[in-house]
RNA sequence: GGCACUGUGGCGGAGUGGUUACGCAGCGGUCUGCAAAACCGCGUACACCGGUUCAAUUCCGGUCGGUGCCUCCA
């Protein structure tokens, strides 16, 4: 199995850790807001990765974070919480915020059918372990203290910029944001933030005898060493983490514990929709609902999402969702001449299939298999489902013995040459969303959507 | 400005130093009572300019464009 490593930037045979258990962390959402599709582009991605690691006989142990504390709103800069804001405007607390879209996020989580991780975290419940952490980087004098909090000292890590080939230097003359005057270096970030007096923040913990809550990268270094000890075999997450957010992690961690976070990183790319990136001031947010109101399922969009690959740049259309959705279609009703079939017959598809997935997760490559092998078994798609989770088997039925006899009615008809009583037939199972097509070997039902 | 990613036919999207995937849409045919499905066939794409090579969409260099990150973001 073999997957594009950011940390070497280059394609690598894949070794896990241990041969017992693949040890993964996806970092997950910030719940404050309904995700848009977008988002869910990585984690139907990093399903495919877990689902591969699986059929290739791995046991993945897998963590996922649920961002519910401590980041910033973009816009103003006010060093308002999102959360904050979000629950203000929706006249809530901070806490019911993060409960709605945790429970959003997983409802849309199992419509795509995503395998769910065998643990998922909330930063909230890591917050004395993010503690004791700050309390390891200090001891190891890898932090200061400013008056708005305890800060990571980015020179005290040789390595810092190693990662994401940073250009420390062009950073600072390039960057759009103020540095505090207090802060050593620009890159510098927070590991814990003092509320100050006055400050109107909900989520708060006593720490060095003062209110604050925890810096915005400390939850994943933390979740990390408390749930699955580093280092990791496979760190997921969208590309925008690679400079900040992964950098800052490994730098935590390496302050913490002295280890390397992960042996690969793998990041996806961004889709954009129509040629543009996915902005609120672009209006070209769409969430999962509004796929669903102009009547496409979320499988639909995660068909169009394996179409691709991870690092590519996307560009979602909602013409392109419609070949997806018509690609699924013709999938379903292959399936349909599988039940129709007097017997089963069993191929071999699995290790060609599995072949095209182990070559970085190609698993457009892997869909023109499908395409191109004629005669497919119900076993053949069962190992596809469980390869893509998209849930073509259980969406075919066999039709029930009412229609069945319909067709056979139309039968006697056409042999009648009763074209009246046919073609009645034939739109009457329309209705029931099925259509029947004569054939040499007789008739065949298909389903319309 | 820096660091990355990316540029393939109407749309989406793999891949490869020479035989030009795949899906959707389109067109033609076989078949059919009519259909449809199925099957067969068609469209000769790889941003631009150089270089290497017997041969480049594929390698190298440059140019131009798109996107992301550098402030939270998948």
């Amino acid at each position: 199995m073999k997957l594009y490593n950011t940390a070497t930037k280059k394609l690598e045979t894949f070794k896990p850790i241990s041969d017992e258990i693949v040890k993964i962390y996806t970092c997950g959402p910030t719940v404050y807001s309904s995700p848009h599709i977008g988002n869910f582009a990585s984690y139907i991605y990093w399903d495919l990765l877990i689902r591969t690691l699986i059929a290739n006989g791995y046991k993945v142990n897998r963590v996922m974070n649920m961002t519910d504390v401590g980041h910033l709103t973009s816009d103003g800069d006010d060093g308002e919480d999102k959360l904050e804001k979000g629950a203000r405007k929706e006249n809530k607390t901070v806490w019911e915020v993060a409960d709605y879209y945790i429970k959003e996020f997983m409802d849309s989580f199992h419509a795509l059918n995503l395998l769910e991780p065998e643990k998922i975290c909330r930063a909230t419940d890591y917050v004395n372990e993010d503690m004791v952490a700050v309390d390891m980087m200090t001891k190891n004098g890898f932090t200061y203290e400013t008056t708005d909090g305890i800060y990571y000292d980015t020179s005290k890590f040789t390595n810092y910029a190693k990662f994401a080939n940073l250009d420390l230097e062009n950073i600072k003359a390039g960057a759009r944001v103020e540095f505090s005057s207090e802060k050593r270096n620009p890159s510098d970030f927070a590991v814990w933030k003092f509320i100050q007096p006055g400050e109107n923040h909900a989520m708060r913990w006593d720490y060095l005898g003062r209110p604050g809550y925890p810096g915005w990268h400390l939850e994943c270094s933390t979740i990390i060493n408390t749930e699955l000890g580093e280092p990791i075999d496979i760190h997921t997450g969208g590309i925008d983490h690679i400079p900040v957010h992964h950098t800052n992690e490994i730098a935590q961690t390496y302050a913490i514990s002295g280890k390397p976070l992960a042996n690969y990183w793998l990041h996806c790319n961004f889709i954009n929709i129509d040629g543009q990136r996915i902005a609120k001031s672009t209006g070209n947010i769409y969430t999962l609902a509004d796929l669903a109101e102009k009547g496409f399922s979320p499988l639909d969009y995660k068909l169009w999402v394996l179409q691709g690959h991870f690092q590519g740049d996307r560009n979602f259309t909602f013409e392109g969702l419609e070949a997806a959705k018509n690609r699924r279609l013709g999938w379903k009703n292959r399936i349909a001449l599988e039940l129709q079939k007097p017997q089963e017959t069993d191929g071999r598809f699995h290790e060609q299939i599995l072949e095209a997935l182990n070559n970085n997760l190609n698993s457009a490559e892997a869909f023109a298999l499908i395409d191109n092998t004629a005669e497919l078994s119900l076993g053949d798609w069962r190992d596809i489902d469980s390869l893509f989770g998209l849930n073509l088997i259980d969406e075919v039925q066999d039709i029930p013995k009412e229609d069945k006899k319909l067709i056979a009615e139309r039968e006697t008809a056409r042999k009648n040459k009763d074209w009246g009583t046919s073609d009645l037939i034939r739109s009457k199972l329309e209705e029931k969303g099925i259509t029947v097509k004569d054939t040499a070997d007789g008739p065949i039902w298909q389903y319309l959507k």
